[in-house]
DNA sequence: GTCTATAATGGGATAGAC
DNA sequence: GTCTATCCCATTATAGAC
């Protein structure tokens, strides 16, 4: 309905993907969104409110999606971390088809809900989407049926860190990426990169076979 | 000399890990420290060169031990990955013999000054420290000499990316993993699940021989 | 070098008119 | 639903006494 309370979404969801929650004040999204200020408190009560309806907004747009593949992946017999990794990465590459660089900001929103302490943010998060976690490491567990549960549980955790860190420092490595190797970045193609590396950490060989 | 300047940088430190750059004002610092509000301007200027002057203490205390251990591996015929990484990860563990948790501490921040948009900060390490960055793409390179620059580059920031990911969060993955596996963590044996992960990661198929 | 007091700014939130 | 005006709070930074 409320047009007004779209266009603060909007606004909010790339600056926040920027400048992190807290650099980034409500007078400057009621200002890119040319609304007025008073906007935000009238149509999500507080600032807090905002920042987990903007994540949720995205987490709706997937989560259906990644829930029916993974449940697809636990009937099947034996699975491949390369699926459960296209399983959960391709509906995110797919958001950018109804809107550019979703994706990418998305996952940068991801990073800063990961790493800025903003504790009702993890809360809410693991409270709704926490039944996706305990999927993947599942899945991840079935996939690699030789490793004990402390190896499943690092690997799992590097490997979120990986993604999620990669799609919020997103910027900072198209910049370099572009100094260093006169290569334009997509998203797309930096998830090209990243499937390889992410298979090939989780069939190494074990700390135990090492030691 | 000045005790008071010690104070303050001990008690930032651990709340900037902890809490975040912005997230942390002069006044809890300095009430931690047990001076007086006025001290970090006096003795630092402002609160940005505080942050520098943090992370430079860490830095100086460990890049001369890599820079070495870096220049021997490059006047080596050939390199091993796991080389590389004991000689990066090697003298951050050893941080911890002089200070406890202090290994941990620093990925931290390293962590908060990668994610949070602290401009000045990149502008600052990249400039004093950006030569070691040179030396460690160089010797990843040389460990893997069939994967083009392409391939180099985005491994290697995704190995950083996991490094400091996984430092960085060490905090919350240590409360999952004691609450999942009823483990203990120090930061030794999350670097032993690590390395491995890393290795292996960086020996898998390349994206082309996949597509 | 340390302290108090205060300036100057910017933040989130809200009351009340329209 | 929208707007203006304003409150109240916290922040960094600094002037000036000791």
């Amino acid at each position: 309905m409320s047009n007004t309370k779209e266009k603060i979404m909007n606004a909010a969801e790339v600056l926040f993907a920027e400048q992190g929650f807290s650099e980034t004040s409500m007078r400057l999204i009621t200002s890119v969104a040319q609304v007025n200020l008073a906007a935000v408190n009238y149509h999500f009560g507080s600032k807090k409110d905002l920042i987990q309806a903007v994540i949720d907004r995205y987490f709706i747009r997937f989560s259906g999606r990644v829930h029916i593949a993974f449940t697809d992946l636990e009937d099947n017999e034996s699975v491949e971390m390369t699926e459960i990794l296209e399983a959960l990465l391709i509906p995110v590459i797919e958001l950018d088809e109804t809107n550019t660089d979703s994706a990418a900001n998305f996952m940068r929103l991801l990073g800063r809900a990961y790493t800025e302490s903003q504790g009702h943010l993890k809360v809410f998060l693991s409270e709704k989407y926490g039944y996706l976690l305990s999927q993947f490491t599942r899945l991840v567990h079935k996939a690699n049926p030789d490793l004990d549960n402390n190896e499943v549980f690092w690997r799992l955790h590097f490997m979120l860190g990986t993604m999620v860190f990669a799609m919020a420092g997103h910027q900072a490595l198209k910049d370099i990426a572009e100094a260093d190797l006169n290569e334009t970045v997509d998203t797309q193609r930096m998830i090209d990169y990243l499937i390889p590396f992410l298979t090939g950490s989780m069939q190494s060989q074990t700390s135990m076979e090492i030691n």
